[in-house]
DNA sequence: GCGACAG
DNA sequence: ATCTTGTCGC
């Protein structure tokens, strides 16, 4: 079909965007006070596939939820692996849109720096939300054949994942005795201060950041509303 | 035909 | 992502 010429331009975007692409932090961690976790759902009728997208906003110390709001359209781009972010961003600038509050930190359901040309959805999306940005995978993209070392069984443990002499993000064992997640700087941060924050924004009940997790039970619920 | 493949 | 029950384990 016509994918290849898809993949040709999403490429060139990608390949524009990165040199833009800071890790390094453009904030003081003790100032961060709002936090927001994006997802989205999808489900098909008649053929047409439809998706909603919901960004839940949290207070970052007291994990308080403070605002949430979603998007809801019809999905016209096919999922091509490396590409995620042309396939969910229309329906996350809706849903970013419809915020009354400024989150300091977005964090995705996805990659981020952790991508074939450093260019996952969470570093993709920083340019139009204009905030620092994290990316959280619950599974792991392999790239030029590199595996990742299993961290150690305990919480808090991990290990860089290391292509080409460069660290593109970690598998990180947010709690022990569950898989690890993969986490990588979506943009204007650094690798430290994403670890710390993941960290810091889970516990028992949930492996993934609570923002993350919030938002994957809101798009369940509004799937069901539609 | 077979294997890969974030969501 | 989504289709889906019970079931093993802490």
């Amino acid at each position: 079909m016509k994918e290849a010429k898809l993949i040709e331009e999403f490429t060139t975007e990608q390949r524009a965007l990165l040199p833009k692409v800071q890790l390094k932090n453009t904030f003081q961690i003790d100032k961060i006070q709002l936090v927001a976790g994006v997802d989205l759902a999808y489900w098909d009728v008649e053929g047409k596939t439809y998706g909603t997208c919901c960004i839940v906003v949290i207070d970052f110390s007291t994990h308080e939820v403070v605002e949430k709001v979603h998007s809801y359209g019809e999905i016209t781009v096919p999922y091509i692996s490396g590409y995620l972010a042309f396939r969910e961003l229309p329906l996350i600038k809706a849903a970013a849109k419809k915020l009354t509050l400024q989150p300091d930190l977005f964090l995705f359901d996805g990659n981020g720096y952790l991508h074939y040309r450093n260019m996952g959805i969470a570093t993709h999306a920083s340019f139009y939300l204009n905030k620092p940005t994290i990316g959280v995978a619950k599974s792991y993209l392999k790239i030029d054949d590199i595996d990742f070392t299993m961290p150690e069984n305990r919480e808090g443990a991990y290990t860089d994942i290391v292509i080409n002499n460069k660290i593109y993000g970690r598998a990180l064992r947010t709690t022990k005795n569950v898989k690890p997640i993969f986490i990588s700087c979506g943009n204007w941060i650094d690798l430290e201060t994403t670890t710390d924050i993941v960290m810091s924004l889970v516990n028992k009940e949930s492996r993934l950041p609570i923002p993350v997790r919030l938002a994957d039970l809101e798009t369940h619920v509004k799937r069901r509303e539609y």
